[in-house]
DNA sequence: TTAGGTGCAAACGTTTTGCAACTTG
DNA sequence: CAAGTTGCAAAACGTTTGCACCTAA
């Protein structure tokens, strides 16, 4: 753990909480293992990547406890759900500090992060104009990396 | 058929005929049947309901064809792949002339499309930044549109 | 004590594949 | 006639669900 650039887990906890108290629902040891390995994670998750994870500290937890705790998280907003093309859905932590887009290498298969305060203006711009009142976005940009164009 | 805005599907179907020469691959009846129907289209279609399209005209045709052929179109860039959220695969005319992304209300599921060549080129120079070659985007702004904005 | 959660396995819906029969070039 | 294509049905895939048992509050 550095001491830079660190994301505020405590408020994700703070607000999962919240979200349970206020709908009944419990707080299990199986959750908790759960949301944690993905508060820890740095990237983009699958249901079977962070099974796997868990299962090195619960190797008993079954994969619909995942599948239905990642629901929960996306339902009270902190997990993002991603379709990068491959079948399977990844997801994210949403961070409350951060928004970011993605830069995929079709070769290498890398993703990249990135911001752009203009780009996300342009947006609600062009939303306002056609009436919607905008939610949120996805923009994912598709090309070959630096390495890559190097390599060929 | 309008004199307005018509797309050069004679530019498609010698872009398809190209490809399929240089792969050894073949014209066949239900393979023309299921890109014509699929170029007529104007709306982003899933596979059943293009197979449903398409078997209006030839009830004999099998889903696998279908999805086969779609694939086929995927790879020679004639055909884009969507997903917006429900499970299925939808599938658009990739027209040389055009670009747009999507604007999709959260309530009533309405799609729009638009073009804003402002964010493409801020794209453009994202990418450039991070040092990659930009081949293809997708950009998805969700909302509530204004009549669904009205009802509530 | 009871509403909610878990783990398993079966069910689900979409997509892919193996194969024998058929077409295209 | 050789190689590609089709339609069917079965398999595969990721995901969801029903249920009996368990556990937090």
């Amino acid at each position: 753990m550095g001491a830079t650039a660190e994301h505020d887990v405590e408020q994700l906890r703070a607000r999962l909480n919240d979200y349970m108290a206020r709908h009944g629902l419990r707080s299990t040891e199986q959750r908790r293992l759960v949301t944690e390995m993905f508060f820890a994670s740095r990237d983009h998750l699958s249901i079977e990547e962070l099974l796997d994870r868990v299962r090195i500290e619960e190797p008993r937890i079954g994969y619909a406890t995942v599948y239905r705790t990642l629901k929960l998280l996306k339902d009270c907003g902190l997990a993002f759900e991603r379709h990068f093309g491959d079948g399977v859905s990844r997801y994210e932590v949403a961070w409350a500090d951060e928004h970011h887009d993605h830069l995929i290498c079709t070769e290498c298969e890398k993703i990249i992060e990135f911001e752009d305060s203009d780009i996300e203006e342009l947006q609600h711009n062009v939303a306002q104009r056609l009436g919607f009142n905008l939610t949120r976005h996805k923009l994912e940009l598709y090309g070959i990396c630096a390495g890559c164009q190097a390599k060929e």
